[in-house]
DNA sequence: TTGCATGTTCCGGA
DNA sequence: GTCCGGAACATGCA
């Protein structure tokens, strides 16, 4: 269920246990969630070279050597975990990296995306070419020029991973309701004040669902109640509307987020 | 059985 | 060119 703070999580696991530890080598169970690679070029690149510190961007996370850097994305269901015993392996363990004290897991059953293997920073770059800035590193003014003008509907621009990287479904409505903003408004229309409400609740719960690893689904928040059926609002307790667009379900409230 | 799912990409139409 | 919705990708769950 990957947003920013879900891979923000999963940049701890690298960062607390794969850090500095040796690459012994790399199994592919599956190769559908390859992009642009192969088993036996992955295993090359990376046996024998150690993990240096992880990096974020967005939804992307950046697992360096010094020399090949392995960049993995989530998708909507992928995972990442350490297991230092001998744990079986699930079936949805498609990538196993084998380090000297356990294993890293790359888990995911639906396989939307994957990993992808970049020869040296250029090819990051080159990778990242197309996403935004990161949305917990945006600073104010930057967030203001990317709304200002902009005609698109508002919750379109938020995840909109090439004009702002890291949220998703479920992170830009529960900010659009905080804020009491309608998500199909078009995003130029928001007032000085409704941008800058925006940017502080984004600042805010973005650091909340970071320490949690996940986009909580808590109660007071939007998120706590939105797979519920006919749950109210939490703070008006009015009705909730739903409804779906390309796919994406949206969740707002009608009197709290007027037109 | 059917519909739905927190992501991205590609395509056609307005 | 801009914006939007739908389909596709592959799988599990209610």
């Amino acid at each position: 269920m990957p947003e920013l703070p879900d891979v923000e999580g999963f940049r701890r696991v690298l960062a607390e246990h794969a850090v500095d530890a040796r690459v012994r080598g790399v199994d592919v169970t599956d190769t559908g969630v390859l992009r642009g690679t192969t088993p036996a070029a992955l295993d090359r690149a990376l046996a024998g070279q150690r993990f240096t510190e992880p990096r974020r961007h967005g939804k992307w996370l950046l697992a360096g050597t010094g020399g090949p850097t392995v960049v993995m994305h989530f998708g909507m269901t992928g995972s990442l975990l350490w297991c230092a015993g001998d744990e079986p392996r699930h079936p949805h363990d498609r990538v196993i990296f084998r380090l000297d004290r356990g294993e890293l897991r790359f888990r995911d059953s639906r396989k939307l995306q994957g990993i992808r293997l970049a020869e040296n920073d250029d090819a990051v770059d080159r990778l990242l070419a197309d996403t935004g800035p990161d949305a917990l590193s945006i600073g104010r003014g930057e967030f203001d020029a990317l709304l200002t003008g902009a005609r698109r509907r508002i919750k379109a621009l938020l995840t909109d991973q090439s004009a702002l990287a890291g949220l998703g479904n479920l992170l830009a409505d529960e900010l659009l309701w905080r804020v009491g903003v309608h998500p199909a408004r078009p995003a130029g229309e928001l007032s000085e004040d409704e941008r800058a409400r925006l940017y502080d609740e984004m600042r805010r719960v973005l650091r909340a669902a970071v320490r949690a690893g996940r986009v909580p689904p808590r109660e007071g928040w939007l998120t706590g109640v939105r797979d519920e059926r006919d749950a109210p609002c939490p703070r008006c307790g009015g009705p909730l509307e739903r409804t779906r667009t390309a796919g994406r379900s949206t969740v707002w409230c009608p009197r709290c987020q007027p037109r």
